[in-house]
DNA sequence: ACTATTTGGTTTGATGTCAAACTAAATGGG
DNA sequence: CCCATTTAGTTTGACATCAAACCAAATAGT
């Protein structure tokens, strides 16, 4: 297998893994969530709350279009308060709301439930080791794409 | 870090990868093509062509409605051929065309180019030894949905 | 100070994807 | 043989995402 056969294959690899694990997660998130709003609920959860919209469409690796959409779904749903920064008229400031981090538990409780059977299959010394590699590729990948920096 | 952890950790790390990958793809296809345009090619390339739609969404793991889509596209464009099948009234037959050979052929060479400086970056022997951990991830998951079987 | 540029966010239009309902063909049990 | 079930594909309606155009606030260069 050559060099570029081997990227290939990898990426292709890592695509369908990605699919399948998001496919997973929209099977099993409570109440119509998609993976996206977890995944963003949970950065807020990680990084504190108050990050600017633009901040956390580049730590999930979205346009900051997607993250207006993805904001005002959380905020319709009372998940997020989005406030205005008043130090800087053109962004904005985002808190999880009481509800958001009581959400956010509800859906890592129904996930790792859903993930219980499946989960004890992987081999954790193995997911461990490759972690490395996939942390490499993320930090190459977005590197090379010079607009939309890096975030998280 | 336990073990629900290290699962969400890899899963989130491998969507962010999967999803700058994609990116890079579609920024770098030529003509609008999108990656799942380019996957849906070069696995018909792969297999030889004749395969039915419904074995080429399991192969890709998307849904039989998606694939209806993507091919239409891609007959749209004339890069492949869609013929019904004279053994099974309910089923079609897809062919590469020429022109959809040509077209592969093209867009991977845009690809490779663009990957060229990036690719130098990745360590090969890294790569290559993550493979068998994504496949194995792979089947776990393939095998968890037990709706929409596992192709390929 | 004033204009030009940059930056944060929204809007718009297009597209990829999915789930669910639907159609038509094949298969199987009586 | 016939009806019930399964199977392949399409259609429909919803939604996430993106790129590009846009607006408004901040910053910089002169």
């Amino acid at each position: 297998m050559d060099d570029d056969t081997l990227i290939f294959t990898f990426f292709n690899e890592i695509g369908i893994v990605s699919q399948l694990s998001q496919a997973f997660l929209n099977r099993h998130l409570p109440d119509g969530l998609h993976s996206s709003h977890f995944a963003t609920l949970n950065h807020l959860y990680r990084v504190g709350d108050g990050s600017t919209p633009l901040a956390i469409a580049n730590a999930m690796q979205v346009t900051k279009a997607t993250m207006t959409h993805t904001l005002s779904v959380l905020e319709k749903r009372e998940l997020v308060q989005i406030s205005s920064n008043p130090r800087d008229g053109r962004s904005k400031k985002v808190f999880l709301t009481p509800a958001g981090r009581a959400f956010r538990l509800e859906a890592i409780g129904e996930v790792t439930t859903a993930m219980a059977t499946v989960a004890s299959l992987f081999d954790r010394a193995e997911l461990e080791s490759s972690l490395p590699t996939l942390q490499r590729v993320r930090k190459i990948l977005d590197a090379e794409r010079t607009n939309r920096p890096s975030g998280d």
